[in-house]
DNA sequence: TAGGCCATGTAAAAAGTTACATGATTTT
DNA sequence: AAAATCATGTAACTTTTTACATGGCCTA
């Protein structure tokens, strides 16, 4: 019985369906599992994720029960029927608009006049930043990992990986050019 | 006179103090200014821009005059001085994360399970996407461009006009792989 | 026995989007 | 004469972040 509006999903409500596609999960674990996957282009927070799932719950997209760890109170939820059949449309609509937020890059768009040293700071940090998204990306494809990939050879994560590493070798060029 | 708290500064708010380091603008002009550079990765709307100026206004960072066409009002603001050093301290401040959104990405993450032809139709539009965006970076690299930059020869300016075609051949390469 | 991880949540604030409303000026 | 562009704004809503609060379980 879907009481709450749920016309459309929110990106947060997205990410959520997504996951549970794969396994059943606590909110907690959601929150571990965006972490460690979806975050590198969209994150989530417990503030979004616990009432989110509430709402998934009472539009009928999710469905829960207690799993308590001794006297630690647990709820597992998993996609119903009704989920997957809307997430699924969801994944078929169209989609022509590819909105990106990425505040490194405004900073460094505006950052041209900053001081030559705090730019070296920068560039370096971003550097390191592409590598550890890399080496995640690598990750996820050699273990099972935390979204249960079914095909480690998916077009996704082989593009995560190469994007993640072009970004890299890039921001490492630019490291060598500034010093 | 600080009258509001801009402690810390928005987004929207550092987008529209960086770009009125270039020249004072409009509301209205600084509207057209993101969307034809900072769009890309982070772009605002009338509802942010004219009550952001009014607080940044407020707090003494911009300052404006009117300066009307005809009948038709127009108001022009400009950086203050106390509004240039506080964009330059944010410049200066060390960035630990890079936080980004990108819906299309997470849209993919989840495709693979996609039916067929709506995969090749997303695989399409993205590559269509990133082949405009890649014109237009080159483009404001010919132009004076609407940002007035300063170096044409940019290392961000670069980035951008490397990433997107970086990614306009990825997407194309797939694009043939499905077909 | 202490520290880290598992687990659930809320309240308030901040940020951003969308839809609406209005009208002059400039270009075709 | 029509269409595009310049120009300013608001109200309602949705989305996301941040800070707080609590406490059991596991392992070194």
């Amino acid at each position: 019985m879907p009481l709450a509006d749920m016309s459309s999903l929110s990106p947060t409500a997205r990410v959520i369906l997504g996951l549970l596609r794969f396994a059943p999960r606590t909110g907690y674990g959601i929150k571990q599992a965006t972490d460690r996957s979806t975050r590198f282009f969209w994150g989530a927070s417990y503030g979004q994720i616990y009432p989110e799932l509430r709402r998934l719950e009472a539009a009928g997209l999710v469905e829960s029960h207690e799993e308590p760890r001794g006297k630690v109170p647990r709820r597992v939820y998993r996609l119903t029927d009704a989920g997957r059949h809307k997430f699924e449309s969801w994944l078929s609509e169209p989609d022509d608009q590819y909105e990106v937020r990425d505040e490194g890059l405004l900073r460094l768009f505006f950052g041209e006049a900053m001081p030559r040293e705090h730019l070296e700071e920068l560039v370096r940090r971003r550097r390191e930043w592409y590598q550890g998204a890399a080496a995640l990306f690598r990750g996820i494809g050699e273990a099972i990992g935390p979204i249960e990939a079914e095909d480690p050879s998916g077009h996704v994560l082989r593009y995560g990986i190469e994007l993640m590493e072009w970004n890299a070798d890039w921001w490492e060029r630019l490291e060598r050019e500034l010093s």
